[in-house]
DNA sequence: TATAGATATACGAATATACATATATGAACA
DNA sequence: TGTTCATATATGTATATTCGTATATCTATA
């Protein structure tokens, strides 16, 4: 499967698609239910942006019971991946991304398995 | 002039936009006939998305007589000049990319000073 | 001033996008 | 089977985007 240019770009150019990209690009992979809650939006916001995000093949799921997961996939260009880890050093400390990360971080169940 | 992320993003999300970003990019200044000439597309949506990569401060103009031509401004921040030089070495390659490349440099007076 | 060439903008139409809300699906388990 | 929780999708609406075409602006020069 083969990630177009512009779409690979489209992806990157909507604030909760950079949101959830570069959490997931930060921690490995997250479910739904954690980036709902580190970004602040309603779920269906979310779950439809992931879509959109694996219809373009810059994210992939992953059923891990009544959970889902999403990670990068791992033969993205090497291009891309360069793209998201120079677009993610530059964010990370910026505003919404560390206020995400930091949301994350305080969520319960985090570091240990399974959601809230 | 501050870069809005998700604008950056955009203004490489659409086909039109990236190839002119990429042969500016390769040659340091192109005028709109140039760019017109050499992706073969008609001059107002050239100038068209010119004045939107413009308006994102992506781009910046300047007019030497009945010519306008287009550059990356210098003090375009550090990680999105990595991001257009990961993402120009990937498509230089490809198509549409090289052929406008071709098409530029077949142009009679590229490589002199003045156009068409 | 009048003309010509280079570039910019205006306009209407077709299409795409993002959103909030409601509802559907799917897995686990009583 | 029925319920619950996590996730996905459908719907309607508002807004944005892109395009082709027509026209306006701007500069140089006669």
């Amino acid at each position: 499967m083969n990630i177009s240019i512009p779409d690979f770009f489209h992806a990157l150019a909507d604030e909760t698609r950079l949101r959830c990209i570069a959490l997931i690009h930060q921690t490995g992979e997250l479910c739904v239910c954690e980036l709902t809650h580190a970004l602040g939006v309603v779920q269906p916001k979310i779950s439809r942006h992931l879509a959109i995000l694996k219809g373009a093949h810059i994210l992939r799921d992953r059923r891990a019971g009544v959970w889902v997961y999403y990670h990068l996939p791992p033969e993205l260009p090497g291009w891309m991946v360069k793209v998201l880890n120079d677009t993610v050093m530059s964010v990370r400390d910026q505003e919404p991304f560390c206020t995400d990360r930091k949301r994350l971080n305080e969520m319960p169940s985090r570091s240990q398995n399974g959601c809230s």
